[in-house]
DNA sequence: TGCTTATACATAACATTCTTATGTATTATT
DNA sequence: AATAATACATAAGAATGTTATGTATAAGCA
């Protein structure tokens, strides 16, 4: 199962910068392949959706980007700058907090299983 | 704190369904307080959402609608459709699995607390 | 070797969905 | 009497994703 489209609006960001706080440095293809191998497929990025993400988080400066040739072809990778660290927290932060609040409002439980946190 | 929007995208459509679930006939301007209510103001719909939304639930046979005068003024109650039902049960179990994924993904452990589900 | 798939970037047209602004009108509060 | 709250509606614009297309290298397989 793949997740309707409308649910990943606004959480991609969120997603990359989580990514590479995780990974310290990353590219594109490489983004999409990992959200892809840690969903089980549930969640799958497209090209036309993180390439425009990413040069967004730059014109930002919450990442900077060294460019590598690999053999012939480009790879640009991707780290995260102070600032974005900074909004990775901000931003994973806001989620669960609104993770919270919708699964009081939809009144979903807890996954089956134990915890005590 | 009040989330930023664009993490309702994608969900307005669920909540709308699962208050009329919950409350089973609701017209517009109380949704829009039953949510603030719930959310203790940290959801706040805006009417230039929810009125196109409703409309188009309408359009899409989810939900039915009755016209009624409170004094001079027009008030519109909204009642889920049998498909609304079906497709309300879909659209939270959709987002509670989705959320279970993002926990995962972006590692937010559970709400403090004990749960033994 | 040749064909196909995977890797790796990019952008543009389009669709969806929300925000912001505006409009109308009734009812309650100060 | 003026303001705020109730109650609907829609339109312009912004944001952000999908789908399609483009370019090119590298790897796998028959």
């Amino acid at each position: 199962m793949i997740y309707s489209s409308e649910l990943i609006k606004g959480t991609l960001k969120t997603i990359v910068l989580k990514l590479l706080a995780d990974h310290h440095r990353m590219y594109g293809y490489e983004i999409t392949q990992k959200v892809k191998e840690l969903t089980f497929e549930k969640i799958q990025i497209t090209e036309g959706a993180l390439y425009p993400t990413l040069h967004a988080l730059e014109n930002d400066g919450l990442v900077t980007v060294e460019s590598e040739f690999i053999g012939k072809r480009v790879r640009k990778y991707y780290t995260l700058s102070p600032s974005g660290k900074t909004k990775t927290t901000e931003k994973v932060n806001e989620l669960a907090d609104f993770m919270n609040t919708m699964k009081f409002l939809l009144d979903i439980p807890s996954p089956t299983g134990f915890s005590a946190t």
